[in-house]
DNA sequence: TTATTATGGACATCAAAGGTCCATAATAAA
DNA sequence: TTTATTATGGACCTTTGATGTCCATAATAA
């Protein structure tokens, strides 16, 4: 009966993002694409859209320009933007897995087991064995992200 | 001067989960380990933590018995709880990635495109290369997961 | 100078995470 | 058969973050 709704997910702005870009990479011969078009393309609204689009610019995946005819444009190849970086660019760069029981006995019991590892790894981190299965976790993700591009997608998509 | 704070992470509650699952398995020789222990352990409040319980009672994770003497135990052995079966209780089962943009002109052209595929994977669904990226990420993810036990944590801990 | 376009701040809304409390059900021990 | 104990589930609360709108301002090319 009851209407269990937890998230583990990449937020809509994510997905504009990755739609926007793609749409500049698409038009690139073209120069300074509004966000009248961009906003028309991809469905959304403008105000929404623009958010999204100044992350991007703040963080140097895309150049804009106000003014007439003025409007967004890639900073880089799109052979260089990856999928990792937009989505780290959109939700942020924290861990995919953070202990929220540092203070507990359970901590101390499994990370004080490290104490051999921390001969050669010694940070004083003390990190246990389900960080480091989630880290790797998150790394794997990572790793699979970073092998992607805007371009790539394209690539596949009009090769006929 | 903004506080962003965008979020792709794991919750608490699934750290919880984890844990108290382990402290499960390590204590397997006893039987029954009660709500106040647990929460003892993790340093987290019953409340809280019961819920949690019950969520992983209901997939069969654990089994639960009140009465004196009474409480949890793993329901299966700790070698065939993985962390991605932990992680799906907790946070669900959507997708990693979901389409916010099925409505737009570019959803239409990209998906147009794979008309040469459709030949072969006809099932009309009509994904475009975005989105295969990311169920690519989601299942690699998940692969890693499901590689990684409940038990292999503790085999690794406490081996000396 | 002017029309146009992006930017950023201020809000508003809504859903979900995180958490508490309590009444009830179930159970084993006495 | 009590009784003490323990788990369960519903109701409720608070905080946070995602999503979204609106507007005043800055910047720029024509
Ligand atoms: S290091 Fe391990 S035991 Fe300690 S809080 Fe993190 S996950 Fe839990
Ligand atoms: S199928 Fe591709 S283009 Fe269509 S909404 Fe999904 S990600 Fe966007």
């Amino acid at each position: 009966m009851e209407r269990e709704e937890v998230n583990i997910q990449f937020s809509k702005s994510t997905d504009y993002a990755l739609h926007a870009l793609i749409h500049l990479a698409h038009s690139e011969h073209r120069h300074n694409i509004g966000i009248k078009e961009l906003s028309a393309t991809l469905g959304v609204s403008e105000s929404y859209l623009s958010k999204v689009m100044s992350k991007l610019r703040r963080d140097g995946i895309v150049r804009a320009v106000p003014g007439v005819n003025g409007g967004y444009e890639l900073a880089r190849p799109a052979e260089q933007i990856t999928f990792l970086e937009v989505i780290q660019v959109i939700e942020g760069r924290q861990q995919l897995f953070e202990c929220s029981t540092l203070n507990s006995q359970q901590h101390r019991l499994l990370a004080e087991e490290g104490a051999a590892e921390r001969d050669r790894d010694c940070q004083g981190k003390s990190e246990c064995l389900v960080k480091k299965v989630m880290d790797g976790a998150e790394e794997h993700l990572y790793q699979y992200l970073r092998e992607h591009t805007i371009q790539s997608v394209l690539d596949e998509a009009f090769q006929r």
